[in-house]
DNA sequence: GTCTATAAATTGATAGAC
DNA sequence: GTCTATCAATTTATAGAC
């Protein structure tokens, strides 16, 4: 309800009503409005940052590329299948802007981000399949790219989204010749 | 205001009191609060249209690099100068994935920024400047970044947003050899 | 064009019974 | 844990005088 209506425009008598219980019951479970929307934020945020853990172990010259294009894939996937999810942290994120609070912890997973694309990137250079120069603004692109994706999808543009991130990820790519 | 603090959290009588006039004198100009917010919002279109509109005229094989380089550090410091903006669109954004009268806008003016890059692109092409391969996506690429480094830019994160710029209109150019 | 006064509805939140 | 009843505040919007 939140995704589809925004938090102000979801008044805590049509959540009590979708669950089935009565405005005042919710208050036994939670302090307030706002507390209520504190504890879904933390519930996102930790399926966010279980989602984008990106594990390096397993990856070699041979399966390096197919793993970048195969986690882009399936994000855009995923944002096609379900929108409300990138709806709601949309709401978060620029309710963040307006409240340090929800902004502390929105940095956190944007670092973790890209951090994780960052040592994806510098793991490729070391087994040779990324280009070295600039590696954290190559990794940047990728982050900016696959979640700007989210974005546009959520306001229904049809674009190429799965040929962009591979041209995106060939970009990075060594061996690579523009000409 | 709006920008500061979404729709619902500015009430006409704190628009009223900014503008230094009672509050039903807001209805000698808009008929209902939905009325104003449409008109701001058809202002900001405009703007928008403005400054997104690329002319391809005076672009040589000696200038386009610069130029596009231009483009995106212009945007990036006028999104770092005044973050209002960018915010407020982007409150529009999400009241347009619940509202088919924003959407509607908003897709045009998507379409306009994706097509004015895609010529822009094409031009690049054709004088020889830029990679022919997979035109569409590599310009596709360039708009995510650039658009979403504004977004980045709006969560106060402090990354190299100049050098990831530069770096992504480097992979579109014809002749740089990634090896 | 701008004002005061006020309507009508909704909101988050509490009191207190069961 | 859940309910009914209710409060206090705020909201958009209108009536009508000047």
């Amino acid at each position: 309800m939140f995704a589809e209506n925004g938090f102000d425009k979801t008044s805590l008598a049509m959540i009590a009503k979708g669950v089935g219980i009565s405005k005042p019951a919710i208050y036994y479970y939670f302090d307030s409005k706002e507390k209520l929307i504190d504890f879904l934020f933390e519930e996102i945020c930790k399926e966010i940052m279980i989602q984008s853990t990106i594990t390096v172990d397993d990856l070699t010259v041979n399966n390096f590329v197919q793993f970048l294009l195969n986690f882009g894939f399936k994000m855009i996937e995923e944002q096609e299948r379900d929108v409300y999810f990138n709806k709601i942290f949309n709401e978060y994120i620029l309710l963040a802007t307006r409240n340090d609070k929800y902004m502390t912890q929105l940095n956190k997973i944007q670092k973790s981000y890209f951090e994780n694309f960052s040592m994806l990137m510098n793991y490729g250079v070391k087994i040779g399949v990324v280009n070295r120069d600039n590696v954290e603004n190559k990794s940047n692109i990728l982050v900016m790219v696959i979640d700007n994706i989210g974005n546009f999808i959520l306001t229904g543009l049809e674009l190429d989204y799965k040929g962009t991130w591979e041209e995106a990820v060939k970009s990075v790519l060594k061996g690579v010749r523009n000409d």
